[in-house]
DNA sequence: AGGTTGCATCAACGAACGTCAATACAGGCC
DNA sequence: GGCCTGTATTGACGTTCGTTGATGCAACCT
């Protein structure tokens, strides 16, 4: 339930040039834009601002989530698959419940696309 | 041929809570979304990329784009006017030929939006 | 004026997207 | 076992999106 993302936000810093930096390939351009598609909708940006809210490591069960939208339960699993693929979240079953999060670092390098070479802190 | 974009992220630093601060309101989600929609197509990532890689105050010149992209004339027009429409670019016609350039400061702004409240250097 | 070049707009088409009702699957409880 | 709840998948529908050829408009050049 958790082997089917991108990963494409998680490249070395080598290789991750930025949207400045230089004119971007077709192939990491085609990458890239289904990250920012995945973003690209209300209900899903509101479902990455939910989950993203319980911070570093926080977990949001589903059930939290399909309420909070005048949706119907398999819309919402259908944006959740979304997100999924485009390597923002991934999820886990626990018991009758599946609980989602924000697999970590990835806003950070996105942001990183955006602004250029920024050097941020968090060297590897 | 410069009055119709969007100035969603252009909010001040009080309203702007990112992504990970509290769950997103419809409203502004609905907003945010179209901007990052704008960038959701390969083609308008790598037009994107091409203008801002000239630079703060930079400029192209659609002549030089146009021919980057093995599509025809109206697409690449229409895709520059997606992104003119979401706030990200904006252009200008000097004599025969129109000059496209990224609007300042907006990279910054999505970035700070992914990656929460970090107090970045650039204080207004 | 007429002709040419650069870019935008229009109208139309197929493909992809967002949504739902129906159904299937997984786990807990009796 | 059988039933119930929570979530994912399927199939279908209408809408939006990406693309194109044809056309329109603006500016230069004789």
């Amino acid at each position: 339930m958790s082997k089917q993302e991108l990963e494409v936000i998680g490249q070395d810093a080598a290789c991750c040039a930025g949207l400045s930096a230089a004119p971007l390939g077709e192939d990491r351009a085609a990458e890239l834009a289904k990250v920012f598609k995945a973003l690209g909708d209300p209900v899903r940006l509101r479902l990455m601002s939910m989950i993203a809210s319980r911070g570093e490591g926080g977990e949001v069960c589903v059930c939290e989530l399909t309420p909070a939208f005048e949706l119907s339960q398999p819309t919402i699993s259908h944006h959740l698959k979304l997100l999924r693929q485009a390597g923002l979240i991934d999820c886990e079953r626990r018991g009758t419940w599946v609980y989602y999060w924000v697999l970590p670092g990835v806003l950070d390098r996105l942001a990183a696309f955006l602004t250029g070479p920024q050097t941020a802190g968090a060297g590897a």
